[in-house]
DNA sequence: AGCAAGGAAATTGTTGACAGTTTACATTTC
DNA sequence: GAAATGTAAACTGTCAACAATTTCCTTGCT
């Protein structure tokens, strides 16, 4: 490029105020493929994963890739066996009726205290996560809408502001997408999600705590029936 | 050994009914072993862990170290910084008090719906679990007396029978450790302590959920408290 | 045929070495 | 003397090889 066309504007004083060079991290890199690979459905529940094998797909060494199952193993993905490596973790169905009332508990919590104080930002950040859902309902199949929905419902628990419901909640999202994975997507009607979504906005945008903890509380069970009449419906395996 | 002295007892049918044998690997021990120094105080906030000279002191190879610091980091305890390695987290205060805020919350919500139906076996577990705190009571300073009034309250929390939530709880009472850890122990008198979890488990037991919760909540407002003032109390650093 | 024992192949656990980056220090320049 | 520059040491990131264990198949026995 050349150089002397286009002047770059010196600092007027002190520093330059440029991005930092973000270098990721190969164990990074892995632990994100190895989550698509989750929300892909690309490993069955209890199936052994083979390091050689992943390790030679991915075309890097065991190392990176064995930390990466180490973090996915101390978030509840994986299992370890001494000598026998990494395993998928398995779900109960009792343990999917605990992640739904979980997420229920914690959405609901942080709305009692925290929503009579919403803040006009947070209320604005509510409503462009809500567009976002819209935007992929279109393309219900797609991961992005699961996506767009679980960052909804997360706003509307980071509304406590308290890190570590957040950070439970987080595990509660993840545990739900990783299940949905499992089940080989869900197949609910999307205007029924999108349109329950909007109520829970609506409420939330007019500061009614109680109703909308209501809502939520109806919504998310509804999403737990349709879960467990999707599971009803394999008989099979 | 000598074989022929001692005759195990044959099985009457098919298999043993032994223990597993339960190989330990190598990371696990690590990660016990840096959970230990945590706990000890032997890491300070922001600091820099050196690999080579942490694996040396250890005695193993920065293979294994690296896999029980990722795990570290995705709990938390650690960050991380590509190419500077692993880094002791830090707390800031406003964490401290959410800690405590969330572990009420998911003590008292626990209790709600579940104490009603309390087992007698969960109500033993309780009693034990106190039990074990007005032991450890006479040393005070020993982390195994904040070992135990944790595991009292954690089974509190497991009332609910809801593992997501109870392993949000296992989080926040991990943070509760390591922050008394950073803080060099705490200085709360321990009859104090005693004495009100003790007021506690008579209200669990007589199975009223309102005045256990309201105990639990005011309880845990005076942990904060004190933690409060005796951060307050430290105005150097 | 069924089952146990033995051994080879496959797989995980651990290590030491090398490459790339960062950090600390000495040197130069103003 | 302070700031910038260059260089060596220290450290992290990654890899490939070796050791230990498990898994699977073959063999031999009842």
């Amino acid at each position: 490029m050349d150089g002397s066309s286009v002047e770059m504007r010196q600092p007027d004083s002190g520093s330059y105020h440029v991005a930092p060079v973000t270098t990721v991290s190969l164990v990074e890199q892995v632990l994100t493929r190895l989550e698509a690979l989750f929300a892909a459905g690309a490993f069955r529940p209890g199936e052994r994963l083979n390091e050689a094998r992943l390790a030679a797909d991915m075309q890097i060494s065991r190392g990176p890739l064995r930390e990466a199952a180490r973090m996915l193993a101390q978030r509840g993905w994986l299992v370890t066996q001494a000598n026998r490596g990494f395993f998928v973790r398995r779900f109960e169905f009792s343990e999917v009726f605990e992640i739904y009332q979980a997420r229920r508990v914690l959405e609901t919590v942080a709305l009692q205290e925290a929503l009579p104080t919403m803040s006009e930002e947070e209320a604005a950040g509510l409503q462009s996560a809500f567009a976002q859902i819209e935007m992929h309902a279109s393309a219900p199949d797609d991961p992005a809408f699961i996506a767009a929905i679980m960052d909804f419902h997360r706003k509307i628990c980071a509304l406590g502001k308290n890190r570590v419901l957040l950070r439970a909640f987080d595990e509660a999202a993840r545990d739900t997408m990783l299940m949905i994975a499992f089940l080989g997507g869900v197949k609910a009607n999307p205007e029924e999600f999108v349109r329950r979504n909007r109520c829970i906005l609506d409420l939330l945008l007019s500061r009614d705590a109680a109703a909308a903890a209501e809502e939520i509380r109806s919504y998310i069970d509804i999403g737990f029936s349709e879960v467990e009449a999707f599971i009803a419906a394999q008989a099979d395996d």
